[in-house]
DNA sequence: CCAAAAGTGTTGGTAATACACCCATGC
DNA sequence: GCATGGGTGTATTACCAACACTTTTGG
């Protein structure tokens, strides 16, 4: 939590810099030990959370300041963004940053402004990540997505609306290059297609699907080392995948 | 176009009105004799073009914005709305508005501030529209999708996003209710989906598919007078339609 | 040698494609 | 009566889902 002048300051800053009643909210995604993880800031000791954002600068390009604004959460350049909705319910922003009402007159609080908020969901491979806090939150860290606290504002719906999102993305988009790690195994795969979509799936129907889109390349070298049958390794074709990216899977009509 | 003193006018209550920095595009389309149209403006005199499009008021959710702005170009209300993209290249406005740049200073120029535009997309009976003018232009008018006039700014990016979103759409969701008159034939019906696609599809497979959608109601009296064999009528099945709007068809994984 | 993980193969059903035939109507 | 538009049927194919067997490896 802020001190009065650290506010008063941060406002001040924050007229001049940022272009007002716009704001930029990310979900970031991450995968680690088979289950799905969002990243989340806590106000000190509140247990409030809420989603990584930020605002925008007055000549900056939106994709530019999500970058900008996960690159400070998590250490990352070139992370996969994926735009996908604007909130901007008038009373979406009423209690946000209540705590600070009394330290600063209304007019002056930059907080009490309406903001339309642009969502972005983000793919990261949760072992290259470095959580760090902004300057409103005590600590930056990963939080399980189904064992999810509570979230300030409208930061649950943005966040299922990013997964409802990224769900309907499966069919039609290869994803995992940016989850995954440079190799894999098919069922390591397999299990970050079940954890975002919440249902088993078979193995060698999976196995089929995924070589037929032709986005796989594999390895010579197997996985050694673990117990039991040794697993090839696998890595994107990353010409193939860019091209299924654009064009899509399944061609529809 | 404005006199000064409009313009001034203008700008004044648009600064005390509206909320800074926002802006509302909308793409509508429409269907008319086998032809994909997009309602567009046009400044008078100039041959230039542009969506329809507007501003959000301070305390106005999102959409009711658009369906306020649509109201005002079409005379419809509930129209098929889908946001589908938010354009904010600090670039994109440069040249909007320029001729008015010897009657007001820029700082009092609201027109001159950047702005990011939500794009939404609309889908409407043409027959019910009656296309009415803003004040910036001389007309409102239906123009067919594959004739289209060069456009200011950035809608000719906009238009074609709309355009590749709605036809993803098509794969996963259900349309036409809001494109078509109550009732309709297969026919024509298909004549929608191959305007939308640009592509001819196959009579039978297509109603096959249709039906299976289970989204119809065929109703007991065809259509007559025409030449040839009477068709039949349908109309949607609304419960089912919605269902399916909600739901998405082809379940994927 | 057995349990567990992983690789591979087979089959049946469903859905999409590509066809061909019949019916009604106006000229 | 024939050209045209429209309704319906069928065979082939491709894909998806369900399922079984084999191989490897550590204990």
């Amino acid at each position: 939590m802020l001190t009065e002048k650290e506010l008063k300051e941060y406002c001040a800053g924050a007229r001049e810099n940022y272009l007002a009643h716009i704001s930029i909210d990310c979900v970031v995604f991450g995968f680690h030990e088979g289950l799905m993880k969002v990243l989340l800031l806590e106000v000190k000791d509140e247990g409030e959370w809420y989603l990584p954002g930020g605002f925008l600068l007055k000549k900056e390009p939106i994709e530019m300041a999500a970058n900008r604004i996960l690159k400070e959460r998590t250490g990352l350049d070139e992370i996969f963004l994926q735009q996908f909705h604007v909130f901007g319910d008038p009373d979406r922003s009423k209690q946000h940053f209540d705590m600070y009402k009394d330290m600063i007159a209304p007019e002056e609080n930059w907080f009490t402004n309406r903001f339309l908020t642009i969502g972005y969901y983000a793919l990261v491979d949760f072992c290259e990540t470095n959580p760090a806090p902004d300057q409103f939150a005590a600590k930056c860290s990963w939080r399980d997505l189904n064992d999810l606290p509570e979230l300030k504002l409208d930061h649950a719906l943005i966040l299922k609306t990013a997964l409802d999102t990224l769900r309907l993305q499966l069919n039609y988009q290869p994803i995992g290059y940016n989850l995954m790690p440079k190799e894999f195994t098919m069922p390591e795969l397999q299990k970050l297609y079940e954890t975002i979509l919440d249902k088993k799936l078979d193995r060698r129907n999976f196995q089929r699907r995924m070589l037929g889109f032709s986005i796989l390349t594999r390895s010579d070298q197997p996985r050694k080392g673990g117990a039991h049958k040794a697993p090839y390794l696998y890595s994107f074709d990353l010409e193939n995948y860019k091209a299924a990216l654009t064009e899509g899977f399944k061609g529809g009509w």
